[in-house]
DNA sequence: TTTCCAATTATAATTATTATTATCTAGAAC
DNA sequence: GTTCTAGATAATAATAATTATAATTGGAAA
């Protein structure tokens, strides 16, 4: 696949399965949801592999592990900053621009009912950030 | 203890060894630290109380489940609304009251540089309304 | 005091994820 | 195009968090 070349690992065909299978896809699927997937094209596919490319990406930055379900992580290959409204039953997750933060249009959401919200800030604090230093 | 009563469930014990170690705790516990923490002055203390404690409280509304950290769910006694600064190292987590939703004042930053936030808004999808409607 | 029942304990089971290892292959170098 | 090898895959074992099960216990209510 021309177009996934220079992403910065090895490119096998399991790879690229995933990457397909990801790519533009707005349901933030949890690992089980790729390899169910995935397998379907690529019998052979294992779910070891699976979770190295998931990894693999996450680490070169080509997709955000969401921590949003405590039962199992969840997959976006929207890496620009935006923001998630969650059905708090079904778990479904739906991208949020970052321009909105204090109300959300009637167009984005999807016919939700919004009940809370949530900010969670990240950073370094400075006992990790000597760590560093040494 | 009198302050517990009418709490809506059976107070045990255990439950109040548990209700005790939570009350102004600002570490945001795993049920592991909240185990390992409650056992040492309750020996006979079981893993499974802890996590029966801890989802009935839960459930209750008496006690926050945090996400935030992908291995292990955290638990939060202050259930008035807030934000979470979280150190992408560490995971130590600060509590950010709801009024600062662009800027930390440094008093509360702790110490930490802020790289990054991310919202999560919370709401029930129409198709799980609907069900629960009939 | 006795009965009853929900909570506790101990432990087994389950689920998500990570580690291990032998084998294989994509892609660089020739 | 062939060869070579670092890195990837598949199969499986291991680990860690959490949940389920079943027997036991202890305190509330009769």
């Amino acid at each position: 696949m021309k177009k996934y070349r220079d992403i910065g690992f090895k490119l096998t065909p399991q790879r690229i399965a995933v990457l397909e299978y990801l790519e533009n896809n707005k349901e933030h699927p949890s690992a089980e949801t790729v390899y169910s997937n995935v397998s379907k094209k690529f019998p052979t596919m294992s779910f070891a592999t699976v979770y190295n490319t998931l990894a693999a990406l996450r680490d070169r930055g080509y997709l955000l592990e969401l921590t949003i379900d405590a039962d199992k992580r969840r997959y976006d290959p929207n890496i620009h900053p935006h923001h998630h409204l969650i059905c708090k039953v079904c778990k479904k997750i739906i991208d949020i621009p970052t321009e909105y933060m204090l109300q959300i249009p009637e167009h984005l959401r999807g016919g939700f009912e919004i009940t809370g919200n949530h900010i969670e800030f990240y950073g370094v604090c400075p006992e990790c950030k000597q760590q560093r230093a040494t």
